[in-house]
DNA sequence: CTGAAAGCGCTAACAG
DNA sequence: CTGTTAGCGCTTTCAG
């Protein structure tokens, strides 16, 4: 039943028929060949619309195969970082006549793999962030180009676009010693012991701070983790006058939560996030950040991807990078 | 020079004379089909896989013509309303196996019309938020499904998902009422005169609050926007106790101008959100607002192309609704 | 269980 | 300017 009203393909054939042509005058006229008499073209136009022809995407993609679509996967497009990062690969794309599917794996490993499972065979490009092993990346993606946001591969079989956030953590950590605060924390992420722990850490001891082991606690990448990894770090150590967060979203969950212990920032407290997420300018105080141009990052991917594609000299791993830098507002 | 390591397309036929066989064979073993023996087929697969074979989407796609790609236009990914539907609308198409193919027209009428152009024959259904006239919309997705979002079409060519936000304002302005305001000003979106002006102040005489002209003021759906248009406001009428906004980004510029003006909310100054957005707890005061089901209204959206390009019978324009209920947080 | 033939809808050659 | 002939890569008959 609920395909009796199937209506058959309207094809260039019928069309041809219809106005008296054959297929390939159809064609010509649809594809604004030259070779045509006007009033042959107006006719076979007519013919089309009074039909409602519409060419085949598949048909036409067989014979003329330049139609490259590039996947985008992305965890959660609700967490304003990749919504920054894929408003930033959408328009890249765009600015190169590639049409981008999007892919939301709902921050859910066995989604990912499910997504890695299909993604093969629906596009011909892969860009985002993944988190699962390299063996099942390729499994899911054999044969076609993929490019890795925010993640170094361990082998040449994929590109990707790093972020350096050395120099601006550094910043960071300078900047709140140079404001008189000593005794600073950090709100890491999970899985823990980060590299941006690392940068954290070296930076502070370049500038001459230690750094408490139990100054450094952890929580989930998210608003309710910062503020619980906050919470943790304060009934600890309430001695700590400035922390530095993983990302801005447990940044401004810290924010919250320094409310809720009658901590007034930046004045009892400092906070300085990582990201530069435009969220960061809604909050009060300001969120201040060590911030990357996450729409570059999005940007940059489609670009190597883009080479990839299509056999141009990649992208080397040198030039895969954004850099972070700290961007001062109202929290530290 | 750029093409020189074309690398001519592996085909089935390339993987069927690799391992003796023939390509229906091929088909067969990479199909997972019965009537295979069980060597074979492991022949086959190793050989397309030492090949590098991947079958084409196009080919497949011509023969077995099921995979409907959706396409999703939203005004601006970085606003995080459009945010919200997309993610409903992405998740709601997985459910289905259905492709999105996701346009951001940078709230550009020009890029919108651009869009127009090629979406017809990218995808299969187009969903999404456009401000252009119905025949501009027409023009490009002649002979598919077109299903709108927050906009009500004038004619049965497409399907709206309507937001009723009229009940819902109406316990808004009842609950200012109930606090004790009696001089309610809005700050309404541009371009003016919008229907949630007109249900503000339909439930204004409702409520028996009269609303002088002066107290409406409209800005750009920004949250500067929001914010200028309460510095008006609040220029003019500084007698004014609570505003509701035409969306929560322009309630949160306002809530940022407030702060400004040294009006501490809600004591000073209540402020009402609409569109109930996950982002109105991250700032502080956690904003009150007439919230809608955001990603419902994209899936519903999803829901309904599903139908129309199915052929299932489509759901009626009163079942296109998704209605909204104020939720209250700290701003009012 | 496997192969041969046919055709999906379209466009690029070549004729006329 | 227009029609004819091929063939894109794949899957579905239908024979063997």
């Amino acid at each position: 039943m609920s395909s009796s009203t199937e209506p058959r393909r309207v094809t260039i054939h019928d069309v041809a028929r219809s106005a008296g042509v054959s297929r390939q005058t159809v064609s010509r006229a649809l594809n604004d060949k030259a070779e045509i008499d006007g009033s042959t073209k107006q006719r076979v136009l007519d013919a089309a619309r009074a039909l409602g022809y519409r060419p085949s995407r598949f048909a036409r993609g067989l014979v003329r195969p330049d139609t490259t679509t590039i996947g985008l996967v992305v965890p959660d497009l609700l967490n304003p970082f990749f919504t920054e990062v894929a408003s930033g690969a959408l328009e890249a794309a765009r600015a190169r006549g590639r049409h981008v599917v999007v892919y939301d794996t709902t921050d859910d490993p066995a989604q990912e793999l499910a997504t890695l499972e299909v993604i093969g065979s629906q596009v011909d490009a892969v860009v985002g962030y993944f988190t699962r092993p390299e063996d099942d990346l390729d499994r899911g993606t054999a044969g076609i180009p993929v490019v890795l946001i925010g993640r170094e591969p361990r082998t040449p079989r994929f590109s990707g676009i790093a972020i350096d956030g050395e120099e601006g953590v550094r910043e960071a950590v300078a900047h709140l010693v140079s404001r008189g605060h000593r005794r600073i924390g950090m709100l890491d992420g999970q899985p823990e012991a980060t590299v941006r722990r690392q940068w954290f850490l070296r930076a502070a001891a370049e500038c001459g701070v230690r750094v408490h082991p139990g100054w450094v606690t952890a929580g989930a990448q998210t608003v309710d983790g910062g503020g619980s990894a906050l919470a943790t770090l304060l009934a600890a150590h309430p001695d700590v006058t400035a922390v530095f967060a993983f990302n801005d979203v447990m940044a401004i969950g810290a924010l919250r939560e320094a409310r809720r212990f009658g901590l007034r920032v930046p004045a009892d407290l400092a906070v300085i996030g990582f990201d530069g997420l435009a969220l960061g300018t809604l909050v009060d105080p300001e969120l201040s950040s060590v911030a990357i141009d996450t729409r570059a990052l999005g940007a940059l991917a489609v670009e190597q991807v883009e080479r990839l594609v299509t056999g141009a000299t990649p992208l080397p791993p040198g030039e895969l990078v954004v850099r972070a830098a700290l961007h001062l507002r109202e929290s530290a």
